[in-house]
DNA sequence: TTGTATGCGTTATCAC
DNA sequence: GTGATAACGCATACAA
């Protein structure tokens, strides 16, 4: 068995408390039975417990981490590597552990939730996503629990501790530069309804139409799931509509990648024929032929100020509701290129 | 607070120890005192309380990761969600939960290992890598902490359980496929000379061109990162020699997808003027231009055995060191083809 | 079949 | 300043 307190306060006669005492760093203890008692925890190779300190004090100094429902495809996404970095790296500085559990359905994820928050395993929570009608968060809610959300809330957002880009924002501005190469015929290739994100980025894409003028087009709207395949089937629609779209918005780089391909496979030029506008920004964007012109929503970031913020909600529960906003950018490749009048 | 097996059994007339029974579903608890129970904790929403169970039994029902050292650039590879999927499934389906501790530096993970390891926050560690000289491993051995290690083990390898692919024979077949097309002039770019992984594939790339009497030059092998930068650098490297390589065997798609973009910048054709076998058979290979013959090392399977595998070792200490070979296949695409003579 | 008592390794509240 | 002692919530050996 372990060395414990108790193994330690023999050895430096003195009392367990005394002991713990020693690790807390407590102040009225003298300097020289916290030297007798250091020593002795070297010389014993003792490590505090985790588990009887979490149950003493009814925290873990763990975090929970919440995935969307399809795990799977949300892991083959670069969006989550790099979030993971960065809830990693701010759960880290505060010397805090990263949990996770998975489910294969819904049902099987909630209630992994519900044992990480009432089997005591994790301090707080955080959601890797926002959806419509999420039960996760409504129980995360209802239990007061500390929990923050990356993405949007749907609902009782100002309620909600959450960390977010202003995705409506960014959409309408990728839209706006796509208008202001001359494009009117715009396509939007979004990624599951029932995601916040999508929505948001969906009213920045028809905001950016309106304030131009130009009447929104329902076939120049399409939903597929984030990943490659979502975007060979958009384009694949797009493409045969009688008068098909000159540009298009992608909600995702994968998906972007996913459209690049099926393009080219139809021998259509990106950016000569088609300009694209993607979103994250992920390494991806950089390598893919051509280059995409992206809009980063710093991933990183996202993960980083999530975890800090729930941390901190952690620490204190009277820290204020917070709605952090991720600077967005886009950067400029070569996946567009001014309209060109094809009849001429 | 919340509610707990003393609630219980005060509800439902019995001792907490009966209640305790129940949870555990004990055989000579009678099924009358077993539904009434149940149905007190129903009643009070009651959910066992793990950190308590685990002070308990002196278990957490929880796998540490170990990720490599650069943490950063490790979760920029495809390699690493799809092993985490493949530990997080078979993680789950024992009802284990995944726990992560990251660092800087090398110090910094390890102190996180000691402290996961020590203070009793989980019952077994998956090593995602194997390095040459690896401090956490041999700390893991000493101490006869259970571990399994994804790759072979540097050192001990008949002692350690491990999950792995048979990456020296794997590489040889690759290099035969590049031989058989006729191609002589053979370039290896691998990864860090540290990490095993590289080191078998660099002894299966020399065995195939040595069985094939074809002498190694020692330009044509290179070591950068597992990254597409890596592959970026290795191709400058190769092709400013007076013989360049006609074929590369590069380790992993990430790097070979820069060698790729590398060479298009170049205006130097794959498969026309170069051809590529990579490694890992991710996504990516199938998405870049032109789409890449590589290597499918199962990465899913990779993590899935070490879950478990180390979850097997862990609920039975006398289970045998096992070594877990998982099956690769050279998925064929359009990154290669018959040597042409280009003087002729 | 069920209840009682004790331990798991800490922290924290009292005393002294 | 330091030492007993009681929690924290559960499991289990031993009684009954």
């Amino acid at each position: 068995m372990a060395v414990t307190i108790k193994d330690v306060a023999k050895l430096a006669n003195v009392a367990p408390s005394t002991v713990s005492r020693v690790i807390a760093n407590n102040s009225r203890i003298s300097e020289k039975t916290k030297q007798k008692v250091r020593e002795a925890m070297n010389q014993l190779g003792y490590h505090p417990n985790f588990i009887a300190r979490s149950l003493a004090n009814q925290s873990t100094q763990v975090l929970g981490l919440v995935l969307p429902g399809s795990a799977d495809k949300f892991f083959q996404n670069p969006f989550f590597p790099t979030v993971l970095r960065g809830l990693s790296e701010g759960a880290h500085e505060k010397q805090y552990a990263l949990q996770m559990t998975t489910g294969q359905s819904d049902e099987e994820i909630y209630d992994g939730i519900v044992q990480m928050v009432q089997g005591g395993r994790v301090d707080g929570v955080v959601l890797l996503y926002s959806k419509v009608e999420d039960k996760v968060m409504m129980y995360l809610r209802e239990r007061g629990f500390p929990f923050v959300m990356i993405g949007k809330p749907f609902k009782y957002s100002e309620e909600i501790t959450h960390v977010d880009n202003d995705n409506y924002r960014a959409t309408k501005g990728a839209t706006d530069y796509l208008l202001n190469l001359g494009h009117q015929r715009i396509a939007f290739i979004g990624g599951d309804l029932n995601l916040v994100v999508t929505v948001e980025r969906l009213l920045g894409y028809e905001k950016s139409l309106r304030d131009a003028g130009i009447e929104l087009v329902n076939e120049y709207v399409i939903h597929e799931e984030f990943l490659q395949e979502g975007g060979k089937e958009a384009v694949k629609e797009l493409m045969q509509l009688a008068q098909p779209p000159t540009a298009m918005v992608v909600a995702d780089d994968l998906m972007a990648l996913g459209v690049l391909n099926t393009l080219h496979e139809m021998e259509i030029s990106v950016p000569d024929d088609i300009s694209i506008v993607s979103f994250n920004n992920v390494l991806l964007s950089e390598m893919s032929r051509p280059p995409l012109t992206s809009v980063d929503i710093n991933i990183f970031d996202l993960g980083y100020q999530a975890a800090k913020s729930l941390i901190q909600k952690i620490e204190d529960p009277k820290d204020p509701i917070k709605r952090i906003i991720v600077p967005h950018e886009m950067v400029e490749r070569f996946s567009c290129s001014q309209y060109k009048d094809q009849d001429h």
